[in-house]
Order: C-alpha cells, then sequence, then structure tokens
DNA sequence: TGAGTTGTTTACATAATATATACCGTTTAA
DNA sequence: TTAAACGGTATATATTATGTAAACAACTCA
C-alpha cells in the first residue's frame, strides 16, 4: 500500500512517514504541491495525506487535481484549520475525511487503515470472505462456521466462492454454470443442483439460519435472511 | 438513500432525523440496539449512524453485527465517548468513520455525504426500477412497496419488470403476451389477465395508490395517476 | 501398474411449486 | 340493454427443485 504525504514540515513529515512504515506501509513525502502533483502522474498511490497549508499551490486545490486525476483514490485532510468552516470546505474539495492537528497518531493509524480498507475491498486482496457466521479462508482454502471447520472440495469451494463473493444477489443456475463450471450456454445437467445440495449439507445441514436459499424459478441467493 | 440512526435520546435523535431529511436522505430511528438489528435484518440500509451508549447491548457489538450482515454498508459512531482509545475501538469494531459530540451538524453532513459516495461508487451493481413508491429489485428479485416486501415468481416478475420499464405506457395484452410470453400472434388464452390480477393482488391490494390501471378496450397503464 | 480412495458428474424418482386453462360473475361502453 | 371486455378463482398441467444412487474420472500410494 503506497501512501504520499504532503506536507512542508519536515519534522512532522517524517514523523507520520515513520509511523505508518511501522504499521507496513509504504510512504513517501512532497513538501510542495507541485512535486506532489507530479508524484501522483508518474505512480500509482493508494491514499493522499495532505497538509492545507504547504507551498504551492494549496492543499484544496491539490486534493481537487488528485480527485480529477483519480477519483478513486482517497484523500485525508491532515491539517491545523479545525473550524467547522474549513471542515465543509476540506470535504467539499473532494476529501474522504479530515483530521485536525494536533491528533494521536493512533487516531491518523485508524482512519489511515479505514480509508485503505474501501480501495481494498473493490480491489480484491481479500484473503477471507465473511458472510454472517460463516467464514471462507480463501488461502486455506477452508470454511468455519461458528467455531466448526467444514472442509470443502474444489468444486465446492468455488461454488461457494462464488455465492459468498454475491451474497444477496440471486443467481441463476445458468450464472452459476458459467462462472463455477465455464459452461457455455445451457447445458442438460443438474450439476449445479447437486452440488448446491453437497454445500447446503457441509454448511446449512443442523443450523438454524440457512445460508443457501432457493428462489423458485430464479435461482439461489446466498446470506442471511 | 436510507440511513437508520441508533441513538436513545429522542431529541439527539430527531434533531439528526430532520437535519437528515432536509438533505433528503430517507431517515429512521431506533431507540435500542435490539430494535436497530431487527430493522437491519428486514430492510436494506446505506448508512448506519451509531450512538455508543444505547439500551440494550452496547453500540460497538451492534457495529459489529451489522458489518457481519453486510460488510458494505458503511457505519459512522457518533458518541460523547471522544478519547483517542475510544475511537480506536470504534475502528476496530469496524466503523468507517468517527464523530464526537457536541458537534456541528454540517460536519456530520459532510461525512455522511462521503460515506454515502464510496458506498454507491463500489456498490453500484444493484440495479433497480424504481416507480412511485414501489421499487423492483433486478438483483433480489423482489418488490420493495412502502417499507413491505414483497414475493414474486418468475413470470409475476417479468410482467412487473415490463409494466415498469414501461410506466405510463398504455400495453395491449398483445405487447405484454410477445415480451413477457414470447408469444407470436392472438392466442386464445387469458394469461395476460390473471397474471395482472395476480399483481394487482400482490403490489396494489390494500393501498390507496393503484399502480396498475386498466384502459377498457386497449390494455393496461403502470404507475401513478 | 492397479486397487483403493476421493471427487465429479449423470440419471432418475419424488416432491414442491408455478403456470395455464376453463369457467363464471361483474363491469364497461355504445 | 346488450355484447364485449374484464376480474377473479379453482383446478389440471407443466415446470422446477430435491435427494439419492450409481457411473465415471482423477488422483494416491504400494
Amino acid at each position: 500500500m503506497k501512501i504520499l504525504i504532503v506536507e512542508d514540515e519536515p519534522k512532522v513529515a517524517s514523523f507520520i512517514k515513520k509511523g505508518l512504515e511501522e504499521s507496513n506501509y509504504d510512504a513517501e513525502i512532497a513538501y510542495d504541491g507541485l512535486s506532489a502533483e507530479k508524484l501522483a502522474q508518474l505512480y500509482k498511490y493508494d491514499l493522499f495525506i495532505l497538509d492545507i497549508v504547504i507551498p504551492g499551490i494549496s492543499g484544496l486545490d491539490l486534493c481537487k487535481k488528485l480527485k480529477n486525476l483519480n477519483s478513486n483514490v482517497p484523500v485525508l485532510i491532515l491539517t491545523a484549520l479545525g473550524t467547522t468552516d474549513d471542515k465543509i470546505i476540506g470535504f467539499d474539495a473532494g476529501a474522504d475525511d479530515y483530521l485536525v492537528k494536533p491528533f494521536e497518531f493512533r487516531e491518523l493509524l485508524a482512519r489511515v487503515k479505514v480509508l485503505l480498507k474501501k480501495a481494498n475491498q473493490s480491489h480484491d486482496t481479500v484473503k477471507r470472505l465473511i458472510v454472517s457466521d460463516l467464514e471462507l479462508d480463501l488461502d486455506k482454502k477452508v470454511a468455519t462456521r461458528g467455531s466448526s471447520h467444514i472442509d470443502l472440495t474444489a468444486k465446492e469451494f468455488s461454488l461457494l466462492e462464488y455465492f459468498m463473493r454475491n451474497s444477496g444477489r440471486v443467481l441463476s443456475r445458468n450464472d452459476i454454470a458459467e462462472k463455477v463450471w465455464d459452461a457455455r450456454f445451457d447445458f442438460g445437467t443438474n450439476v449445479v443442483d447437486v452440488y448446491v445440495n453437497f454445500l447446503r449439507k457441509k454448511i446449512d445441514k443442523g443450523y438454524d439460519k440457512k445460508l443457501i436459499h432457493t428462489r423458485v424459478g430464479f435461482g439461489y441467493v446466498f446470506g442471511e435472511f
């Protein structure tokens, strides 16, 4: 995770950088608006931390420019300007969060984590999928419901993964066959039904709250109800 | 955009509710943890605003539960507990933002806006058709009128979808039969009438404003009148 | 290599549910 | 007033889903 810190006070900048690096983030510093902009054009960052009062352009204008470049990258404004008016202006410039100096580093870290988590979710670096009390470990290829481990075969696993990644959405047999079995078009088989049955036995049997639901005429939905 | 406010102080709760409604958000209040949980299971919210100190379970536990239900829905913690430790605990519970009372409403609004923007961006695969107070969720294959869920069969669903996509236009039985039943030409059957009847029972029965109207000699129109 | 094991798919009987039809009473338009 | 159009319901038919068994395939280890 790459973070760009835009801050003209060297002491503050390196304090933040060190702290972030201790938490295994990859942090860089730009001491003015112009170099920040150039860096942002050259490299791909996952988060910007901006001071408002910086040499060159204002942090707010920089924020707008960065958002123009790629509005998906979150911006956290970190500044001494703490009135509500300041904050509103910051948010209007496109900031995703606004933290007032002086601040405790732990809070900054927590907020950074939240901002990066969001970006990640859409970016698919997730190691585990969680729906209700069911957890699917994508590395270990096992599921856990409540406190009991559930072993899955390869097909069961990919079916469950597909279900969990699309929980709450009704999936037709065709959708499922396409994604899990790479089947082109309607093929005269009931593999999907059979595997749904297998999964139910392993995941839902014995539990009050069922997670696999059939929508007659539509397909299946995964999730709590 | 539907927001659930969990706050036991009636004054504070309704203050927030009014403010949000002035900005055209659809806000509801739960005065304790248990009812909040139930509401969250029944309805789809786009944001939760939680106080930590509430009757029933703690706001933090509630936050965890909500995130388990659907981690995509953002949670903003709004509380009087303002130490950094409190905040860290809040973020650890899965909160997306943490605002300390007393606060200026404008700041809350700005933060709410940011949280909803994000949710929309990443989660915009939810396709819904909306006509009047009726909503058809194309992913979940359910309709919602006012706040009550309506289950539909496959044929009912595709008929309603056709209606909603062509609301305000008079649709002849032939049009409908062609699109929903793939029927070529006039066929000696009354399926369309029967299914319109089924839909009326599920959608219009008990409501003052009917959405399905018959144009004798022409067909049907869908929409408010 | 080949017997045993496990995983995957097919086939089919049974059950659940949706859909279509037929019918009759009611409303509508001329 | 009358014929056509529509609303509503019961029932038969067709479709869709479940669960089991067995066939087939792939992989394991002596």
